[in-house]
DNA sequence: TTAAAATGCAACCAGGAGGTAGCATATGAA
DNA sequence: TTCATATGCTACCTCCTGGTTGCATTTTAA
């Protein structure tokens, strides 16, 4: 083999650590129903299950186990009233989303720039 | 049961469905080893299949499911050159991904101006 | 007090995700 | 030509996901 780089051989920064944390973000973004679930209750009004359910196709246990998923991944947070349990959003995780992706474009970005400049020299 | 609003009752707005749109995006990012992949590769040069594996604990083949599910996403290209299959970061999805966090956002921040002014009147 | 509403919990199922190994094929280089 | 490299393809495994049903529990309201 020859002694060609490898790509772990250029050490990689210690920002990555931040990136794969929101992996599970991601993952819990990665879906349909959670989406939908996420775009509803950030309209602002914290919704029971029952009313988080109406409206769907699907039962309430598996809304149920949507919105346990969402609130692992902290987008989400129930609070219990009464006989019901109470979900609203929860923005904090989804700013750690956002700047993952803000510094992949950065880096993106910084690579496209790098690049012309060796072009045109 | 009441008459009580329901949630689709208030009918969903059209730009749902580009919200929608970006589930299979964001489960694509929804994984340690993908979100690596595209780190590596967002840092601008075209790299092999065996390039990408080298570094990493997994099989070339676990590399090659991963950089096609990304590209189903359209997070990824691949250029065939010669006997090698070189992969490059496409950031016109991930720009749609980053649309879709900042209007969940704004429809947030919007929820809460308007909690904020039926309080304080 | 008693029935209905809201939820919790557990079992179950099909399919996909993430990973492996083995072998075939194409291509570059000596 | 011949071998090593880079990749493709297939089968296989395990675990998680998204969904269901059935039944128990808690709480409200008549």
């Amino acid at each position: 083999m020859s002694p060609r780089r490898s790509v772990s051989s250029k050490k990689a920064p210690r920002k990555d650590s931040a990136l794969l944390a929101s992996a599970p973000i991601f993952a819990a973004l990665g879906d349909e129903t959670r989406l939908r679930l996420i775009a509803v209750l950030c309209a602002g009004r914290a919704m029971s299950i029952a009313q988080l359910t109406s409206g769907t196709e699907i039962t309430r246990q598996a809304v149920t186990k949507h919105l346990c998923m969402l609130a692992e991944a902290g987008l989400v947070r129930d609070i219990k009233v009464g006989r019901e349990r109470l979900w609203e959003f929860e923005p904090t995780q989804l700013e750690e989303a956002r700047r993952s992706l803000e510094a992949i474009a950065r880096q993106w970005d910084h690579a496209l720039a790098k690049l012309k400049m060796a072009v045109e020299r």
